[in-house]
DNA sequence: GTCTAATATTTTAATATCAAACAATAAAAC
DNA sequence: GTTTTATTGTTTGATATTAAAATATTAGAC
């Protein structure tokens, strides 16, 4: 295999293997990652309309209503049209909601760290900067 | 944020976003990526049982039944039930799946080619490098 | 040899994902 | 001011994804 593709393969390895060694706190809370994706801009973030989170998690917009309706179920979010211009509606962390992914985060977040750990921070600052250039580019 | 989380989410943004822009010759083919993933594992490793399938492209069994079927009514695999060990099925590629992988793959190859040229050939062996120690360590 | 454990695949139920069509609303053009 | 255009979110239809239960088959224990 030539390199550029043998390249791409270990990156694409690597953020699956990563990802999945750190998702378990969320499964074990229930939340999927897409779940936890919206939950943690929210907390981060503060109140956001459904485009800016579709932005955020890198999914498509038809996708989030459905992530946000299960969200809603569960009590963790609520929905709140805008007065001034109806078009957006805009997500809410609910105190369960506040409550749990002040929790989770984070465990994840130590989780990650852990992984990262494999590289020095020299390591990982080169790595950051080898991906951020493969990332932007659009 | 700190270096690791940084890190991170660089690592996953790379990886989302080269394929991302490298999926397009999938799509124009009717192809998904979990599909081509599969028609490309029989193409460079010959006929392969569901199970070795689901290895190869980090997918769950259950899901491979699934994109096995849709392949197969497309007519572009196979199913051969093992004659020594009737567990097992073996997938084949058909003429045509193997005459669309072997139009299809050329693209995405070239694509990510391009792709990953951002970065030099060092550079390309060094992210690889730091990429293979965050895979490994299962 | 029979029973138990392990393996490969399928099924089921819930959620996710995307693209494309649609509805509602607002902004811009005229 | 009405019409056109753009934006936000929802719906629909197809596929994907996972976990867990179920099925089929084989291998191992006794």
């Amino acid at each position: 295999m030539t390199l550029p593709l043998s390249t791409y393969t270990k990156l694409m390895r690597a953020a699956e293997s990563v990802t999945s060694r750190t998702s378990r706190p969320m499964s074990d809370a229930g939340l999927t990652i897409s779940q936890f994706g919206v939950l943690e801009a929210l907390l981060h973030r503060g109140p956001l309309c459904q485009k800016d989170i579709a932005a955020k998690i890198l999914k498509s917009s038809g996708n989030i209503t459905m992530v946000i309706d299960n969200l809603v179920k569960r009590c963790l979010v609520r929905r709140e049209r805008s007065e001034t211009d109806r078009r957006f509606i805009t997500i809410h962390l609910t105190p369960e909601g506040s409550s749990l992914i002040n929790e989770v985060f984070p465990q994840v977040s130590a989780a990650i760290v852990d992984n990262m750990a494999i590289l020095s921070s020299e390591e990982q600052e080169l790595l950051g900067q080898l991906c951020r250039r493969l990332g932007r580019q659009d």
